[in-house]
DNA sequence: TAGGTCTACGAAAACGGTTTCGTGTTAATA
DNA sequence: TATTAACACGAAACCGTTTTCGTAGACCTA
């Protein structure tokens, strides 16, 4: 087992001071050339790497970004994290990976374990338990404290930092005008039974496309699920009780899951029921019928996100001031098999 | 923006000593009752939290634990990473992850990104390229240096390290002769066009079942793909081909993707033909029909993974000497209906 | 009263780097 | 020949902790 190698061992063995031999591996003009070589050398041969704890600790910078999303499962937060430890590492950046579990104490927590200096700054996606209690002290504590942190999709106005966000109430207004357009008109919502700020703006998208269209609107056509969709009786009975034409739901596992039931029930997809999910994943692709689904672009918001945070990070390093900046990405729908 | 504060500060403040400051914190009896008191108590309004990476400089260990994986969009990943993630935290350490796509280089990149001092040990399961190449120098090394190393499911024994997988042979196996007792005579195995332990493991099962049951093991009966998928005419020329009536497959995706293209073939599963997946993940869940596949445990994994890896990062610190370990986590069919 | 034992604290080294500043030697200039 | 500039390097401070060791003063004991 070799020993680590530090500069101290390599000055020790050619007989210079440390900071000759740290200058001389930066090619240092103040070190002469045949110093330089030498000791260039000896580092190649030994295979020196400096120890990046030290240089954080110098630096006061870590290079590394904590992410703390409310689960693993969506499709749509895997991709939003894979958008982000793409970019962050051409940057050089590791990616610290933390999961609320739709918990504020988890939040509140992953957050403590991250803030003592092991990251450069956050990017969050907010628990769903957090959004209904509406505390927030954690997040502005840390901001208070300068470090920068970058929401995306789940976000507040509570707190003033950068956000990325897609269109959500055009997005679900779009998505319910084009059910209607296929000619539904008993359309079903579903949604998180505990409120989230994204479920709310898609559903007044598609309560604007509603009036819009003259179609009533009806609280009883909105189904609430638990995050984990466990509660099997609740949408049976929904689906009994309710004779609809159109769903639309918001996110793609409650969308598989309510087609799955349907067509248990006997229904017929598309042609007695439309529907359509928030999140093109795998799911949404692999669906039987495959999933006409709202493209959120997860990779390009972890990307939007990651160059938010890092350049914040870096206009740090020089003082300079910047405004927060809040990025709208555009969703599409993408029609599959699932609408008419 | 307030400052962060440090030892030094409540030093400054209080008229005393850093060191008397760092062993009233940690309520050493050395020091008066009142001091400790006092300089806690202003601590504590001050909301002092120690700098991470400086007592990771101390104790040269990060509580950082590196975590590199072939892809996140495989449903077995992810759950592996969770489980990893789960242990981890109750534990105090943090995961960083790296993603290194199948690819050898963004592998070795990966490893060199962490190992300047990040993190105190690796946790991975090989790129399909490494694997492929058959180089393993990069872990060497990594081991060579005394920083623990754990593999999980696509390991190697080129490499002496602590490693968790599961029977995949006996799963292979297993499989194979449920499909033969559901009456299938021709069965297809889909594996990954490149190599794999696990596929070849999983592959040897699959022989092993054909030939104790007397049927014939014919090379034209295995469809290899490439990692994503994209090699669309390769299994549609491989289903109007072969005449099967039953499939095993090394992975849910390509096991939903072979399901879908033989139903638009016309075949109905799984009365012309069974299916069985490995990994029982929500794609395998939210199938139509659901899919029957191997459940590989992937939470269980990463936990026993998290543990021996930080088993034996704190073996490290008192010197003890530890046995490399390998686990065999045994995997179950999960019947669903895609088999008879 | 000299010597010993606590008590309560501080100085300093250490972890592994970076960076500023100072200095001895040599060479160039007045 | 005296002055100065350039060169090549080293000493030391610093980042924020922890920990060992030293010691001043109070108190106790023979």
């Amino acid at each position: 087992m070799k020993k680590k190698i530090t500069l101290k061992t390599i000055a020790k063995e050619l007989d210079v001071s440390v900071s000759t031999v740290s200058k001389a591996l930066k090619n240092s003009r103040e070190i002469s050339l045949d110093t330089r070589k030498k000791i260039q050398a000896f580092a190649q041969l030994y295979n020196y790497r400096p120890n990046n704890i030290a240089i954080s600790l110098k630096n006061r910078r870590t290079k590394n970004i904590g992410v703390i999303i409310p689960d693993i499962i969506h499709h749509f937060f895997t991709s939003v994290f894979r958008g982000i430890e793409k970019y962050a590492n051409t940057k050089g950046y590791n990616v610290i990976v933390c999961i609320s579990d739709e918990s504020f104490d988890k939040e509140v927590i992953n957050m403590e374990l991250l803030a003592n200096g092991s990251i450069d700054g956050y990017i969050m996606s907010l628990a769903g338990e957090t959004q209904k209690k509406g505390d927030y002290s954690h997040l502005i504590s840390v901001v208070d404290q300068g470090i920068p942190l970058v929401l995306f999709d789940r976000v507040t106005d509570q707190i003033q930092c950068d956000k990325i966000t897609i269109n959500d109430e055009e997005a679900g207004y779009m998505a319910t005008k084009k059910l209607i357009e296929g000619g539904s008109k008993n359309i079903a919502l579903v949604m998180n039974e505990n409120y989230l700020n994204v479920d709310a703006q898609r559903a007044h998208g598609y309560y604007r496309a509603l009036q819009e269209a003259g179609l009533k609107v009806d609280d009883s056509m909105i189904l609430r699920l638990p995050y984990q969709f466990e509660d099997e009786e609740k949408s049976e009975w929904f689906f009994k009780e309710n004779d609809i034409d159109g769903l639309l739901s918001v996110n793609e596992v409650f969308a598989i899951r309510c087609m799955k039931r349907l067509q248990q029930l006997g229904k017929r997809i598309p042609e007695d029921v439309a529907i359509i999910g928030f999140t093109n994943g795998i799911l949404s692709q692999m669906a039987n019928p495959p999933l006409t689904s709202v493209t959120q672009y997860g990779q390009r918001m972890g990307k939007t996100a990651a160059q938010f945070l890092i350049e914040r990070v870096e206009s740090q390093l020089e003082d300079t001031q910047m405004p927060y900046r809040t990025e709208v990405i555009q969703a599409d729908i993408l029609e599959r098999e699932t609408t008419r």
